[in-house]
DNA sequence: TTAGGGTTAG
């Protein structure tokens, strides 16, 4: 960009005011917001031929408040925009504000700008209302979301709604499991004339899925294709997990080969999703074949390839060939997780096999691999039911090191364990100093956040 | 120049 910009300004092309918005938006897109800032500043001497418009401004005041800088925009807008530059902010300033403020989830400063926008008789639009609506629907509120938008669309004249609107509220919905909600406004839509889009077919696609209606779903990805938009590999994904959670592997099979026939090519979470799906009906001589095709279709197992036959093999209590495939992900070259360790720390411990439970976890540390509260909880759980106290303690003093903080899990199992060995001290004092450094991290964080 | 969505292992 640099280049191009160097080879203008020697050559008979002369930059205009577009040209520096484009170079100004690029840098703040790049992240590069102080580079922006110094372009503008250099716009805005003296001796410059091209001032700064209200677009390039804009594209400013954005760039701060995409990178977090939300009070400096509220400054620049409140103090330059209008003194320095002549422009005073318009529809696009206060949307960038409000999307801001909603991000942060201060929806009330949101609503204030609403009501200065209101008192300058700067007019709202459809991004206006969609920011609102999608930053009450983020903050968990899709009622308020909805209402907002009812209360607005016979007011703000420019502002009625369209396809952005109703797959933000439906997205909202189906996430709340509001089905029949969510249902209603797909429709609400089409009768208010707008055609729902790629991206409301896949919302609606993925979250019927999600609430187990399995049928419905299919039925959408079929209004889908007769609107004349096409499945991808995501969405088959989507559909294919959906039938390995309802057991019906067969449909997710069959889903496999229609990818196929369409032109579509497995990726490797398909192939994940179908181990997943045949390690819990218990076909591992499906499972192998479909390695098989994996590799011959040219994908590459993952870590998670590796997770879910490691947690298939435990679930089905075959733990020695779990370890077999943790032992396999040397040769293969990929690195084993966290989730994978933690899988067979928890099903050892199970079995009550705590001692290789605890090889596994020094192994995690030679390996570098990290352990987490789950790691934590999945060793306790074993040592409480082999009553091994010493070492509990001793992984206890571990966490405390490591600032892992215990979780309701942990709680659960040390409260039902070690009052009845007498230990019930010891509790209190693991819980004190972990509620003590939790309440400090939680003030670093807030120190860091600012 | 500003607004919306979706996949796999514990």
């Amino acid at each position: 960009m640099a280049q191009v910009y160097a080879s203008m300004q020697t050559s008979s092309v002369r930059p205009d005011v577009v040209t520096y918005s484009i170079i100004v938006n690029g840098l703040c897109k790049a992240g590069r917001v102080g580079d922006a800032l110094r372009m503008l500043d250099g716009m805005s001497r003296q001796d410059s031929d091209i001032r700064p418009d209200v677009v390039t401004l804009n594209t400013v005041v954005d760039g701060l408040c995409k990178s977090g800088q939300v009070q400096e925009a509220v400054a620049f807008v409140e103090q330059r925009m209008r003194s320095v530059h002549g422009c005073p902010p318009n529809t696009v300033t206060y949307n960038c504000l409000i999307d801001a403020f909603c991000r942060v989830g201060n929806v009330s400063m949101a609503y204030e700008l609403v009501g200065r926008m209101e008192n300058k008789g700067v007019a709202q639009n459809i991004v206006t209302l969609n920011t609102i609506v999608g930053g009450l629907c983020r903050a968990g509120r899709a009622g308020a979301a909805l209402e907002f938008f009812r209360e607005k669309r016979t007011v703000w004249t420019e502002a009625k709604g369209n396809a952005v609107t109703y797959s933000t509220l439906v997205g909202a919905f189906l996430h709340s499991n509001n089905i029949g909600m969510a249902m209603a406004l797909f429709h609400e839509m089409m009768t208010e004339g707008h055609s729902p889009d790629a991206i409301m077919y896949f919302t609606m696609i993925s979250g019927l899925t999600q609430a187990g209606r399995l049928e419905d779903a299919c039925s959408m990805a079929s209004s889908l294709k007769k609107a004349g938009f096409k499945l991808d590999a995501k969405a088959y994904n989507i559909l294919i997990a959906g039938f390995c959670r309802k057991k019906r592997l067969h449909e997710a099979y069959e889903l496999l080969q229609e990818m196929k026939e369409v032109g579509l090519q497995p990726d490797v979470c398909t192939y994940n999703t179908l181990l997943s799906g045949s390690c819990k009906a218990g076909d591992f001589t499906a499972v192998d074949e479909l390695l098989g095709k994996m590799i011959d279709d040219g994908c590459q197992p993952s870590v998670v390839t590796f997770g879910t036959l490691v947690h298939g093999y435990c679930k089905a209590g075959k733990i020695d060939e779990a370890l077999r495939i943790l032992r396999s992900m040397d040769e293969s070259g990929i690195h084993p997780s966290t989730v994978i360790y933690n899988t067979l720390i928890d099903f050892l411990g199970k079995s009550g096999d705590a001692d290789l439970a605890i090889q596994l976890f020094d192994e995690m540390k030679e390996k570098h691999v990290p352990a987490n509260v789950t790691t934590f909880n999945a060793l306790l759980k074993g040592l409480r039911d082999k009553n091994m106290p010493e070492k509990a303690f001793e992984l206890m003093d571990q966490m405390r090191e490591e600032r892992c903080f215990p979780d309701y899990v942990t709680v659960d199992v040390l409260m039902e364990w070690l009052p009845v060995i007498g230990e019930t001290e010891r509790l209190k004092r693991f819980m004190q100093q972990s509620e003590h450094t939790a309440a400090k991290r939680g003030v670093r964080d807030r120190i860091s956040a600012q």
